[in-house]
DNA sequence: TATGAATGAGATTTCATTCAT
DNA sequence: GATGAATGAAATCTCATTCAT
């Protein structure tokens, strides 16, 4: 189909030069299509940026969702929801720095679309860190923001998947369990009530 | 000086519009000066940025550097590291978008440099963790790498921050103090010889 | 016929927006064939609007002439034309548009067009005032020119026409009627050798 | 000034080939600048236009009235607008064929702008019929309307003005005659009560 | 030294026009 | 014969960059 040649197109050239950069003309040439038929089947820059945009987004959130099993304990869900995520950065390269370098700095309707995604995620774990509370009994503590600390998370997630492209001789397996091991046990040891203070000024 | 009102206004209008969007004439406009002295002093608009990124990340490192207090245990030094960062943050708000969302982007010669601030930022932390490591005996994981969870915990550290631009009644020494619980934990606990591991497939 | 359905389509488009705003695609939306069959039946874009100019004008003079009664007086005669000419109008408003309107702006070909048909008129409305003259004896007048005369006629006869557009609270007899007593009498006057002239510098 | 010499070069350029067809490039190779100086000076390609037909319509405007002296009856008033009118056309071809055939086929703004023109000769002239009217002891006759009669004029002038662009052998004087006698005189019949009426059907 | 004035080069976007089916 | 699909070519506009003063 054209559309997906196009999108294709796009999705590589704006992941190499960024939004702004991107010529319509280089697009047209990757995609073996002329310009016109970019503007008739996707509209202008824009639009067809937001296009590349929504299709990254739905297809990483539809990769990391399938590869949740919900019937698992909450820290079972959050390694394969790890797992499918670096699944798909490590295969979908170009989807991931579009969604993550590019569609962050440009301002206008872009970042609705991405801070739509990153709330999604941030949700999720968030979900499942509180079912992961409720399961071991966590009180309300007023301290924590579990919005917060679900950012925390996803950012750490999204950092460790960029340093990965530079270091990507190790596999998707091994990334996700150094993110549980590091924050799953940090979490669960405040859950069980263990608390880090400040031991001096 | 010439140069800081030249750098002052473009780190400025930087962070409002993103490297691609800031028009030179902008710039000068805001800097007060007429445009062909910026070509003077700072170099074309691509030199120009870079100056501003050096600018900036040298300000953020010496923040972060100065925040640290030597003689103390490496908690208590990532804990005062990440107060610092984060009241740089505040009160450096432009120069913190500049590096953290603009330098992203583009790709050539900002990415090195950002690239560069990052890499000092992990080393430092990796620092840390290796000498916590260290004083409580722990053996070479092989299958942990230092860097990587330095990475993760640094993204962490970013993300946060991002979320606080848009949350800011939190103080910072909320912010590092849940950094600290979520991760300097789970580290003390991989530091120990507990580790997570997956219960099934 | 598909010719008509493509003219009428025509005739409708650029008198909506005039020639250059008019597209081919409209055009052929709104005859309901496609675009290669009016490249096929009528030509380019160019020979189109030559095609819709001719035919509306032949209406319209076919319309006029009709309209005037050869075996009555040149007053009459010029009178029943002016009220087929606005008979004409009201009904072919969109005719009326693209010769009057469009016709006028584009170089080329087209002025050379509506040249001609206003050149018709002319010569039309010429005859009448000449054989009036003749009819009540006048001798030539080398001071004026019958033609310019009759231009300034069919110019005052248009323009009423284009204020009768936003003006259509009066029939076409009134507007005829107008015109007649005008420039009529001031006529009969000049036959008649009263002469208007310069009082004083 | 730079202003004069790109608005002379884009009246230039705008009267032989129309809004459409002028293309920036030529009016800046005629007004031997470049494209971002006519930008800069006096805006996008509508702005350009309508700054020319403000100035052209500015520049006829006071040519006409500075033509017209007041303290004279109305007739010679006329007399003198119309051969100052068409002083103007002589001298301003190219800003007469801007006025009169150019801006009135392109939608927007630029009909207003023209049309406001149009509307203040109108009104001149209806002012001096009416005086005239007036003066004559003229009654109310609901039957004719001033504005219709006053358009009739204008447009006749107009007409008159181009068929002299391709008979430019008489002076502007005789021009003005002509019309003061085809006219003038027939309004004054109507002012004095003679009326043309039809004979018959 | 400092700048107002100027431009080259390139970006997006739109149509009239034509193949291939 | 008829059309959906495709494009070449050109138009408007912007901006980083530099003379001439």
């Amino acid at each position: 189909m054209r559309e997906k040649q196009i999108l294709d197109a796009a999705v590589a050239v704006f992941s190499r030069h960024g939004y702004h950069s991107a010529s319509m003309d280089e697009i047209s040439d990757v995609a073996g299509v002329s310009k016109p038929m970019i503007y008739s089947y996707l509209g202008a820059k824009e639009d067809l940026f937001l296009h590349c945009i929504r299709r990254e987004a739905g297809r990483m959130l539809q990769a990391v969702q399938a590869g949740i099993k919900p019937d698992v304990p909450p820290d079972m869900q959050l390694w394969h929801g790890l797992r499918s995520f670096y699944g798909f950065v490590a295969e979908y390269r170009e989807s991931w720095t579009v969604l993550h370098r590019q569609a962050l700095t440009v301002g206008g309707p872009f970042a609705g679309e991405v801070d739509a995604l990153r709330s999604r995620a941030i949700e999720l774990v968030s979900g499942l860190v509180v079912s992961a509370g409720a399961r071991k009994g966590l009180a309300e503590q007023a301290e924590f923001s579990g919005e917060g600390l679900a950012a925390a998370l996803v950012g750490a997630a999204e950092s460790l998947a960029d340093w990965w492209l530079d270091h990507s001789d190790v596999s998707d397996g091994v990334l996700a369990s150094w993110l549980m091991n590091l924050i799953w046990l940090g979490f669960n040891d405040l859950v069980e009530g263990e608390v880090w203070r400040p031991t001096e000024q």
